[in-house]
DNA sequence: CGGAAAGGGGACCATTTTCGTCCTCTTTCG
DNA sequence: CGAAAGAGGACGAAAATGGTCCCCTTTCCG
């Protein structure tokens, strides 16, 4: 299958000499296809625009993108219009729209383990569990860091990106908090 | 098989009624157990401890308690000493450990998708991808926000989390922006 | 000096998630 | 009323995860 390898960003890495195998964190690639698709459709702020279209413009799969306006309509990060001369449009600006809600719409709601988020079934170690609840503090900063960026932080300076294609990441480690 | 049902927390939750399906940073089961394991260390701390005991005592599975610890130990997190009379300790005191730290030994280093990390290959939609090293910034305050909780920090005040098991679940996801 | 108690390092298999596609139904414009 | 869109969900293939096991090395102790 595979219809175009590594998806958006290329996710075809099979081995890495990492300590661990995977990537802490990994975003799931719809998330990752939801801002790419917010971000184009950011270009053209407030025009509608079809599912088609979009996959054109994107790059990405057709089925792929009708898929991710559904969920992002459904996160209330667009509006959708149907019928003949529908499409989708971005109705907030790119500023007002953080990373959370791209992620909480594509994924669900920020939530690290099951006992976070009030199953208190079978937790089999319970009673000697010594977190149980503790992870909500790291809940909390998870979700207070991606609330703190948006999707304009993301779309800024696009083609300086471009043009940086292949750059050594020395973007990384800015802010503080 | 599911020699234990839903791991350390509980992840058996086939279904809920969430926006999307899954949960968002699902933390793998290894990070929790990682915790749990460390946090029942932190309990005699410089005390050294066999894998065997730490799974008596954690309730978890043996084979399981080993490889966590195999995979602490090479993240920095813990000292091992082979042989007869072996067994593993924590050096460093628990505010002195990060859950970024923790979680990058058992999962691999923060990176939410493969083009931040330096893999400048196969990006399906180079020439439109928007993005291209923007997610670094996510990537920066997610890891911040880890860098900012400690062992300690969810070791602390057992005793009330285990009074409170079944509690409603107030603190989750709350904070405003 | 040899055996038993540990840990080290992987290989391996089963299960669970994820993802990409497709199909059918509903809405709306002309 | 028919065509162009979106809504919604079912499905199947592929990949990631997790859990176990096995064999090797180290070290203590008798």
């Amino acid at each position: 299958m595979v219809p175009f390898p590594g998806g958006a960003h290329g996710t075809a890495d099979p081995d890495r000499g990492a300590t661990a195998r995977g990537r802490m964190f990994k975003l799931s690639r719809m998330a990752d296809y939801g801002v790419v698709v917010l971000s184009r459709m950011a270009r053209d702020q407030g025009r509608v625009v079809t599912a088609y279209e979009l996959s054109e413009r994107t790059g990405l799969p057709q089925p792929t993108v009708a898929k991710t306006l559904k969920l992002l309509t459904r996160g209330g990060l667009l509006e959708s219009h149907r019928g003949t001369q529908g499409g989708y449009s971005l109705d907030r600006a790119p500023t007002e729209v953080t990373v959370s809600e791209i992620i909480a719409a594509l994924e669900g709601p920020v939530a690290l383990t099951a006992c976070v988020d009030g199953s208190d079934e079978n937790c089999a170690v319970e009673s000697l569990c010594p977190i149980r609840g503790h992870w909500e503090r790291v809940n909390e900063a998870v979700k207070d860091a991606l609330d703190s960026v948006t999707l304009a932080d993301l779309t800024a300076s696009q083609e300086e990106a471009a043009i940086n294609f292949g750059r050594p990441r020395d973007v990384a480690v800015a802010s503080d908090a």
